[in-house]
DNA sequence: GATTTTTTGTTTGCTAGCTAGCATAATTGT
DNA sequence: ACAATTATGCTAGCTAGCAAACAAAAAATC
């Protein structure tokens, strides 16, 4: 992804943003953070990336002033236009392999990371 | 890894670096970049952090002047006594789970991230 | 109604990855 | 023997992740 995206100086999580915004309209900062499953501190770098690049806006919500919703601008629209398609990397990585493998693949990652996550969280809280 | 290892102001490449110089004695740096799978460059800051910690010494080959050997200090030999054992890890996320279906999930690793390599190889090669 | 707690976002400082470009040393070609 | 190429490592500048600490606003508590 990063290798694609690089001629357009956008890197995989900041396409991940735009994505969002693209599909889904304007979207408070806060709920974005759930979705791409990150650390605010490093949502709020990429969105201030984006923002210096003026492609995404960040306006106060008018009803609660802590919240920022996310839009995209109309240099940002324009951009997003412009990328390619980047399903082909989905399809470079797995076209032809058993469906049945690669829910095996899944299930076992899932469950793997489901357990270590929930040590992570158990570590933390104690 | 990370979480484990931040008591002890190291990260979870700086331990590979350490895994390494312990259980296979001095190495060269360059061969170390096979064995890491990582770019020149960020194995030059990940050693430099050790030396900067005084955990590791860098030194000159005599016949390739270019070439640096690594090796473990007598603070990173101890440090490296004091680290706990991080197998359980593995054990944590993987114990149980069908050894079959952890075969399959790596079948299935090994050849998208190969085919991945490989669009990559190719362009940056082109 | 005033105080405390929680939520949201930012900043700072770190690890770790990358590319590009540089210097130096070694090797290869002629 | 000298010139050109290749190999090794470093620095600079970027993306992206994290934790800790902070400010501001909202919500909860007393």
């Amino acid at each position: 992804m990063d290798a694609a995206l690089r001629p357009y100086d956008i890197g995989s999580t900041q396409w991940y943003v735009l994505y969002q915004l693209a599909h889904h309209g304007p979207t408070m900062q806060r709920d974005l953070l759930r979705m791409l499953q990150i650390e605010r501190a490093t949502l709020s770098i990429v969105v201030g990336a984006l923002v210096r690049k003026g492609l995404v806006e960040q306006v106060p919500d008018t009803i609660d002033r802590r919240q920022k919703r996310l839009q995209m601008t109309v240099a940002g629209t324009k951009l997003w236009g412009e990328l390619p398609d980047l399903t082909f990397i989905r399809s470079v990585a797995f076209d032809g392999i058993d469906q049945a493998e690669i829910a095996t693949a899944i299930k076992v990652l899932q469950t793997a990371t489901g357990r270590l996550d929930e040590l992570l969280r158990q570590g933390t809280d104690t």
